[in-house]
DNA sequence: CATGAATGAGGCTTCATTCAT
DNA sequence: GATGAATGAAGCCTCATTCAT
């Protein structure tokens, strides 16, 4: 049977030198290495060094989705559920900042330099913050004027910016008031006098 | 001198090439002769193939910010500039979609394979961002709660995803639209109650 | 002591897989599954897949070698045994297609990838068929002006050729007919008028 | 305009390579160290390591043919063509031991290792063959029980043998003698009483 | 004896860059 | 300045063989 922590092992490696030096510039012997295996042994478990990207994104991406899904499914009211997730996506990120750098910079080339992969679990992950603003638009408190799928990509957007950044730079805002501040501009916008504009 | 026109051949041809299959899998063969130009020539203009990469961010995005500042120099009032930049920024996007695509993905690792480079032009887009937010927050138009810096990461982010998505995939929401929606969003945001939360 | 079976096994699988992909092209895990053994298992009756080749040929072709004296052994006519063996060696090709494929072609490489390995039971094929020749030179019946070693030659690459294709291809010839028109073709020549040339 | 001169050393060189380790244990490097070029420059002339060899078998049975027809052009007697034939086949291997050597080993491989790779220029050398045969059958001269196909792969089967060991071992037969032997043996056969059998 | 996971040397091939013309 | 043939370093991957279980 195979070793089960010597391909987590190779997953682990492989997110931390893909972190550090990017996809194109890590070599598979660099990954071994970090991974204490011979190179031949990556390839008992990955088909390729692309094939250890895309296990990565789908394991991990299911992964925080379903942390997600655990997270906010007591809660009921739908920005509660939102303030939380921009929370929990915010741990998340500050937790895992190699794999963060790593899912959200290789992802934007995924699908330039995998033949045919679309990236179904990151598409399920935007499809959940899709129904959290459709539910809250259907309930009455979001403005239904705006597309869903919109306002998904836009939270998206935001949150990956910013929490990239967050995560590499240096840290100009705290973590514990980043996420009631952007769950704040989210929600009431950026202008105070809600008649303007 | 040089030949200016041989020049900005190679850089545009950079551009659709680059767009077209990533930077790493962009041979420079395939920009030379996109370019109609030998191989060689290539190097009587640039260092190497990298530094197409770089100069092309350099020029494109103060080019993208000189014609921002021209657009909104007339302009008073920071909402109406806010709604502005954000039409101009789409705009610019849609028509130049090659551009923006390698501008925004291969952003993305320019702090990777680029050693020793920090992006000047990407931060003074920023900070022309951040510029406009505390022009508000000064104003008392903004909700100066709110970091600037975050703010403009916010928007940036929020911007660059959903014009990427919207320049690459079947565009699911009108380009006459999208704009107003999203300085909506921004500005009143997405509650309709502005007590709640 | 080992078990033969798994032995025999092995050299059965290793004759189907050699002709179906070559020596070069197949693995030695090939052989293993196919000859449902672990692929370590191979090694603990072969020193390597070379060895598994070197033993293939030196058992089935002195069990060639045996079948073929056997079946001439009674036989006193020189060209009926010379008939005889051109008729087993068709039958022996057509029943052994896989094997015949191996030796035929990876012996053509053999002395070139196997170091100092010169093909001994070979050659003791060879002599068989010179043996016969100078029977027949001998007992005054086959021109004796032939030196006996070109003769063996000559058959041998006729036959191998012909039964080589004839099992590899589709058939033209009839098994039937083939081996009695080869024996013709051999001992009466191509000419009908026997003075020209 | 890339060097023919370099192409063809490539090709030499191949050959000399291939005869002396055969086509898997030679390397890539070792072909372009012989033809004093860099490895990489291999892939400016040919595709793979296989298009050499596939090239090198167009080319020189191609030639090998162009040669024959040439030389047999004026010929009308259908065994002075043959005799001429088996002289000719004989002069171009002596003189071209080491692309004997691979066309023929090699040659019997092909079939495996390249897929759909079907020989045409082998083809075309055994129907000059055949059409030699025909040609005899049709003036009354040749045996036309014989089915020509089966003639022709018993003659270059022969053929090949015979001369791809005279080539490489020893030489007990001498070049003058062997050519004439061989088309005594294939005209008048083996047996001296042409009754017998 | 048997297993099959692990090893790591080595090969084919790509491609950024150079340089003689 | 322009060319493009040539270079050769370097990477991904294969697979025969080993060895701990």
């Amino acid at each position: 049977m195979k070793d089960a922590g010597k391909r987590q092992r190779i997953i682990d490696s492989a997110i931390a030198v893909f972190a550090k030096k990017g996809f194109y510039k890590t070599t598979v012997s660099e990954i071994a290495s970090s991974a204490k295996v011979a190179d031949g042994t990556i390839y008992l478990y990955f088909k390729s060094k692309e094939d250890i990207l895309i296990t990565l994104f789908e394991e991990k991406m299911s992964g925080f989705l379903q942390i997600l899904k655990t997270e906010l499914k007591e809660v009921e009211d739908c920005s509660k559920k939102l303030r939380l997730f921009i929370l929990s996506y915010f741990k998340n990120i500050i937790n895992n900042r190699d794999l963060a750098e790593v899912l959200t910079i290789e992802l934007r080339q995924s699908h330039k330099f995998m033949k045919d992969y679309k990236n179904p679990y990151f598409h399920d992950y935007l499809q959940f913050i899709e129904g959290l603003i459709l539910e809250g638009q259907k309930a009455g408190v979001y403005n239904n004027q705006l597309p869903a799928k919109m306002v998904a990509r836009f939270i998206f957007g935001a949150l990956d910016e910013i929490t990239l950044r967050f995560s590499l730079q240096s840290k100009k805002w705290s973590i514990d008031d980043a996420p009631g501040q952007i769950f704040s501009l989210l929600c009431q916008g950026l202008c105070i006098d809600k008649n303007s504009a």
